[in-house]
DNA sequence: CGATTGACGTACG
DNA sequence: TCGTACGCCAATC
């Protein structure tokens, strides 16, 4: 059996979404270096997939691709309920994109790193 | 059980 | 600067 102590990968996605302040955000690829995979972002998406079946249920609105764009909106209940949930928090987003993306934009190798 | 896909990002030409 | 290829790993076909 694994040792205890290795969580998978998912799951320590899962961990680091929670984490993600009101009203920030922060990228896939971002996820994916902390947890030391930066070419595992894919992974961190796919694991946005499956983060439906988890409970509680992670704040995958707050995590955008590199470019700030709402990419897996399309997942959501509804293609707009990611950009109003972020909107809701005081995220401002304009045709998928979020504004301000650089300054709301957090990153876990940072925040978590303190 | 093998091949393809996928909510991304970086590297290379 | 832009376009294409590859890597990552799990789920789905």
């Amino acid at each position: 059996m694994k040792s205890s102590n290795e969580i998978d990968f998912f799951l320590q996605v899962y961990q680091v979404v929670r984490l993600i302040p009101k009203g920030r955000v922060t990228s896939y690829g971002a996820i994916a270096k902390y947890l030391s995979s930066p070419k595992a972002s894919r992974m961190v998406g796919y694991a946005m997939n499956a983060s439906h079946s988890q409970k509680p249920k992670v704040p995958a609105h707050r995590v955008v691709n590199r470019d700030g764009l709402l990419t897996g909106k399309h997942h959501f209940s509804s293609p707009t309920e990611m950009q109003e949930k972020l909107e809701k928090e005081g995220v401002k987003v304009k045709k998928d994109q979020v504004q301000n993306f650089d300054k709301i934009f957090w990153d876990p190798t940072i925040e978590l790193a303190l």
